[in-house]
DNA sequence: TTGACAACATACCCGGTAGTATGTTCATCA
DNA sequence: TGATGAACATACTACCGGGTATGTTGTCAA
């Protein structure tokens, strides 16, 4: 049975109002964004808004979700591939960069989320919610974090302490959400020319040996 | 002639008020932050608070120049220093990271200020006051820009693009406001073992030639 | 000792914002 | 074709927070 018109543009909306608020917490920050400026975004009031979600924490949390969401599904066609853990990490830590840069809306609510930890969600069902988000975004942390291990094992990577090389190494590798704003007549190679210095840049700071990565 | 009470507690005054005013910024972010919230972390109400400060978009800035001026005076001492560029870096960056752990509340404050640019700076008075604090922070980026331009024509530094690079050390050096907390028992030792990992960490970073940076 | 003023505390105002209650429109289906 | 409900828009409420106006207390100078 085809979808009628509310099966299709249920969706739609949802992400229109998901992309909009992306925007408007990536330029102002959570608290600073009213639900009116969300829906300002999108020539639209609150009504549509609070239709579709429970709350602003609740909107916030779905794109977070939708955000992690995003970058799971970036890195999983590298997941079954096999190699040495530091030629690995070289290529997810690319499509880790690429997303920051080419959905960094998204990607910033994602760190806004885990700055702000549980501030400001005052209901048990919001922390719950959010505890989950956490997870999730530690979880996809792990997967880097073992992958710098297990090249340091190998003697591929130099650092004294694994949890400050993670953390270093995902300070450059997300930088470009705070830095990156696209230029006009910007191509793809120029992207990736950008992706390629921070990836190197990342690299280097791990202690890869030079040469080897690429 | 002796200072009288007044004089001596004055700015005694101020400087606790700025220095509630940063946690609870660092903290909570600017937005989500009331006056009442800063007054309360000094068991104290707003009347003092405004006594002393125009407005909250004031205090604010007052916390960043405060934390812009406690920068500058750090590296002071190491201004007169002569040498090799890239040596004189890794002197400064040392500063710097220090600076970033021990006074992280009003750093973060720095960094939400050159973030937020000149949003919620409503009055032509404040946006011009931001202005300057901008230019403050902008010549001290500068002092770091310069060392690393240096660095790289004299074959120690290798990096393809100056701007980039620039952007991805900030952001290693910066980092630690944003991860480092203060651990029970901590030494001054074990500090000092947390900024060389960032140096270090940026330094190869920028390409540094391995070994010749201590 | 007393007037003046700094350094606050208290009480209040008002605009903005999260959230709600209530229309309104239009597609879908019996 | 009329009823139903999704997908909104509109109108409203309650509250919070920036800012102000007005006390209150202690200090200092004359």
């Amino acid at each position: 049975m085809a979808l009628g018109i509310r099966e299709r543009t249920l969706d739609s909306s949802r992400a229109a109002i998901l992309e909009a608020a992306a925007r408007c917490f990536h330029e102002r920050g959570y608290a600073a964004t009213s639900i009116d400026d969300v829906a300002r975004a999108l020539q639209s009031t609150k009504g549509r808004i609070y239709h579709h979600f429970e709350s602003k924490a609740d909107l916030f949390a779905e794109v977070f979700r939708v955000g992690m969401d995003m970058n799971y599904a970036a890195l999983e066609p590298l997941r079954s591939l096999k190699g040495e853990a530091h030629q690995l990490w070289r290529r997810f830590a690319w499509v880790h960069v690429d997303q920051m840069i080419t959905t960094r809306a998204f990607q910033r609510v994602v760190w806004m989320g885990v700055e702000m930890h549980l501030v400001g969600a005052p209901t048990p069902h919001q922390r719950a919610l959010f505890e989950e988000l956490f997870e999730t975004r530690s979880r996809y942390g792990d997967i880097f974090r073992k992958l710098i291990a297990e090249g340091r094992e190998s003697g591929h990577f130099h650092f004294p302490n694994l949890s400050v090389a993670n953390q270093l190494m995902f300070m450059t590798l997300n930088s470009p959400i705070f830095w990156y704003s696209p230029r006009t007549g910007e191509t793809r190679a120029d992207i990736e020319d950008l992706i390629a210095q921070v990836v190197t840049c990342a690299w280097r700071g791990l202690g890869g040996t030079e040469g080897t990565g690429k």
